[in-house]
DNA sequence: CCTCTTAAACTTTTT
DNA sequence: GTTTAAGAGG
């Protein structure tokens, strides 16, 4: 053992140093929470290399991106100069994935261009074929039908499979839906019309690739020695079993995840793939990381007494070395608006008496419609905070209409992207002429943009008028892909705003709500320069809207990089915080028929899910855990009342303390605000009033130009002075990665590329020509 | 074909 | 309480 490793290893606790070591075969690390998982992994990645594996046969899959890259920033920094970190395959299951696809797209009956439908794309999708089908959308709900379709792609069941199928007639006959398979069956006709996938696709198809054509698998299987997955419980049946194809050859796959942090059944995952390991892979070994490193004895031990309810679990103990703690404080409010108080209240006193910095709160909540009361709370009191999930930036109505006008400049079959743009802005061709569009395109199997064409040949019945303004609404998206052909994409992304007539329409509306748009789309398109930008510091020549949309097709708000270190108290689901610690987190709304939701009530299995949630939302304190619950709570616009959960009594009470609220006892009006006995601190902006309706803060940006001006070599000459004095050692400012210190400095002239390891974004490849950065010594 | 008004549905959780 | 769908009128 080479020194460095032994360095390396010593920094593990002997369980941890166990699961790295092994690296002759498959292994399963059931990892407790706060146990140092992702130190596994990435030191196991990190001593394969140092074992002479090539970065480039190491495959690690995480279920997020944020995952993916914090993984990547820990190896790269682990590593100190050797830049591999960015050669590995290191991504979500969906953009490994995709990437593989666009790749071997000839064997999968797709071109290389085809889109990624979201789910509101794939919902109006269903929608459309529901109402062609003239059948009932109150039996058929479109969100219902497509739950349906997606669980069978995550059972690895293609259309042409479930309507081959009687059992499955019979179980949708059952629930009053015998007409699913028709459905799903038209629906993927009509993806493949479009050259369109849908989310479960890429991992349906990548399973159907490598089925279909052993020698594309066989390439990958032999290509990737060292399999790893993050997160292995929240694993559906697709990928475990494209997990087993690639793992088939080399045999050497190492699984990390706990059963007890299994919240993902309702997606398809199953728990019985991490189970089921040991059998699957016959000769796997199985490893524990029990300490928890993050939460004081008693938070630890109150998780442990809750999950203690659930049945059929892997057994462990899970203990902590750190102090004891103070007990959880369970706390009633009067209502929803009072829990907010109370909770914002805390966080203003402990901020103050124990100097712990907004940044370490987290409040953690069932379901995305309770963050609202907490943002007026907080405003109120003028803290900082963010707001993770719910609507996603791309989600918005003018944001997904620009996206859609690239979506069909790059493939002019995407359907939803079609309909969308049609008549966006309003260009006289209206639901009349689209329907007899797309009932055309139904009649003769073709896609929408083919009959727009050659309307003629496939018997578009509509007046000359109409037809005069389709051809114009066709010639100008030629135009557009003419332009894509030769141009990169911010340059391409300028033009269709201008052109189109987006720029006009969004910029003529003057109300605060436009205004608003119009910041969303000068966000949009200097992340566009932006995402261009950094491609060619990269060293990346054409960087096409294929590219672009690629990239944001995966994304989610909980990804995005903007303002992740910023002095907030974060708000977001449950869900969303797996994987995530803070120093002080507030479980909000434990109600019954809130949390456990009320649509678990049905099983024990769903119910044992909503458990293991709450476990989750527990786990993530270090060393302030609060409980709260509302006795009255606005719902639907209608005040309800509700009990205290179950959960509250699940834990073993020595761990907790019970509070009232102070003022639950008063005579207490919903509307009037607490005063604060002290002065709370330094007060931070209050975030401006959102004029849309959507629960994502993003940063306000300074004044700039409308559209930053496409710069074609940014600050050449800039960058051609500093040159001279860049060398190894030397630190620098990036204008968007911060500051950093060169590790290499290799090429001449216009091909100089400098590897440059940042405090925060990890190590990246400059090229210079177009690295916009400032030498500080 | 567009736009304004009114009615109904909506809330799990997400790649 | 909010957002989307449908229907009437221009």
């Amino acid at each position: 053992m080479t020194e460095q490793q032994e360095q390396m290893l010593a920094q593990l606790n002997p369980s941890q140093r166990e699961a790295v070591e092994y690296c002759d075969g498959p292994a399963l690390v059931i990892a407790g929470a706060g146990s140092g998982k992702t130190r596994v992994l990435t030191y196991k990645i990190a001593y394969l290399l140092s074992l002479g594996y090539q970065p480039w046969s190491i495959l690690a899959l995480t279920f997020t991106n944020k995952a993916a890259d914090e993984m990547k920033l820990r190896i790269a920094r682990l590593l100190g100069d050797r830049d591999v970190a960015s050669r590995l395959w290191m991504g979500t299951f969906h953009s490994v994935f995709l990437r593989i696809l666009r790749y071997e797209h000839e064997n999968t009956g797709f071109a290389s261009n085809f889109t990624v439908y979201d789910a509101a794309d794939s919902k109006s999708l269903v929608k459309a074929i529901i109402k062609k089908l003239q059948l009932d959308d109150k039996q058929y709900k479109p969100g219902v039908v497509q739950t349906h379709i997606s669980n069978a792609k995550n059972q690895l069941v293609t259309a042409e499979e479930y309507v081959g199928n009687p059992e499955n007639l019979m179980a949708d006959q059952r629930s009053k839906m015998p007409a699913i398979g028709q459905i799903y069956k038209r629906y993927s006709d009509r993806l493949r019309q479009a050259n369109a996938m849908d989310f479960d696709d890429l991992l349906l198809h990548t399973y159907l690739l490598f089925k279909e054509h052993p020698e594309v698998l066989q390439k990958y299987a032999e290509k990737f020695h060292y399999i790893l997955v993050d997160e292995y419980q929240d694993t559906n049946f697709a990928q475990h079993q494209i997990v087993q194809q690639l793992g088939s050859v080399h045999q050497r796959v190492c699984v990390v995840g706990d059963d007890a942090q299994s919240i993902y059944a309702f997606r398809g995952a199953n728990i019985d793939n991490i189970l089921s390991f040991n059998r699957i892979y016959a000769d796997s070994r199985l490893f524990k990381l029990e300490q928890n490193y993050r939460s004081t004895k008693n938070i630890v031990n109150a998780a442990n007494s809750l999950i203690h309810k659930n049945q059929g679990q892997i057994p462990k103990n899970v203990f902590s070395e750190k102090e004891q703690g103070e007990r959880i404080a369970v706390t009633e409010a009067y209502s929803d608006i009072e829990e907010a108080q109370i909770v914002t209240r805390k966080i203003i006193e402990l901020n103050h008496h124990e100097d712990i910095p907004f940044s370490g709160f987290a409040i953690l909540y069932r379901t995305h419609a309770q963050s609202r009361v907490f943002e007026e709370a907080l405003r109120k009191q003028g803290l900082p905070y963010r707001i993770y999930g719910g609507l996603s930036f791309y989600q918005r109505k003018e944001v997904k209409d620009v996206i859609a006008y690239f979506r069909l400049t790059v493939n002019p079959d995407d359907e939803e992207a079609f309909k969308r743009i049609l008549n966006y802005p309003a260009r006289g061709i209206g639901q009349t002429t689209l329907q007899k569009i797309v009932d055309a395109a139904t009649a003769f199997n073709v896609s929408l943009w083919s009959v727009v064409c050659q309307p003629l040949s496939y018997q578009l019945n509509v007046s000359k008028a109409t037809l005069t303004k389709i051809e114009n609404f066709r010639l100008m998206m030629d135009r557009f892909r003419q332009m894509a052909l030769v141009n990169s994409a911010d340059v391409v992304g300028q033009n269709i705003m201008k052109e189109s007539g987006v720029v006009q329409d969004i910029y003529s509306d003057m109300t605060p709500e436009g205004k608003a748009r119009q910041e969303n789309l000068e966000e949009l398109m200097n992340g566009l320069s932006e995402f261009v930008d950094s491609r060619r510091e990269e060293g990346e020549t054409n960087v096409g809207l294929t590219d672009y949309l690629s990239e944001i097709s995966l994304l989610t708000d909980l990804d995005s990089k903007e303002g992740a270190n910023e002095e907030r108290v974060t708000l977001m689901t449950i869900h969303s915080a797996k994987g995530l610690e803070f120093d002080t987190v507030f479980v909000v709304g434990l109600e019954e028929n809130l949390f456990p939701s009320q649509l678990a009530n049905s099983s024990m299995r769903e119910m044992e899910e909503e458990r293991r949630l709450f476990y989750v939302a527990v786990t993530r304190a270090e060393r302030h855990c609060f409980l709260t619950y509302a006795k009255s709570r606005l719902r639907y616009g209608k005040m309800e009342f509700g009990n205290p959960s179950r959960f509250i009594t699940d834990i073993d009470p020595q761990f907790l303390n019970f509070h009232a609220s102070v003022r639950s006892t008063k005579k207490s009006s919903r509307y009037d605000d607490v005063e604060l006995p002290w002065a709370p601190r330094p007060r931070f902006n209050a975030q401006p009033r959102r004029s849309e309706p959507t629960t994502v803060q993003m940063p306000p940006r300074p004044a700039e130009p409308r559209f930053k001006p496409v710069r074609p070599s940014a600050s050449a000459a800039a960058a051609a002075s500093s040159q001279g004095r860049l060398q190894v050692g030397v630190r620098i400012e990036h204008q968007r990665f911060g500051f950093g210190e060169v590790l290499k400095v290799e090429g001449t002239g216009d091909n100089t590329k400098a590897t440059v390891a940042f405090q925060n974004a990890g190590t990246k490849q400059l090229l210079l020509k177009f690295a916009r950065f400032t030498i500080i010594g």
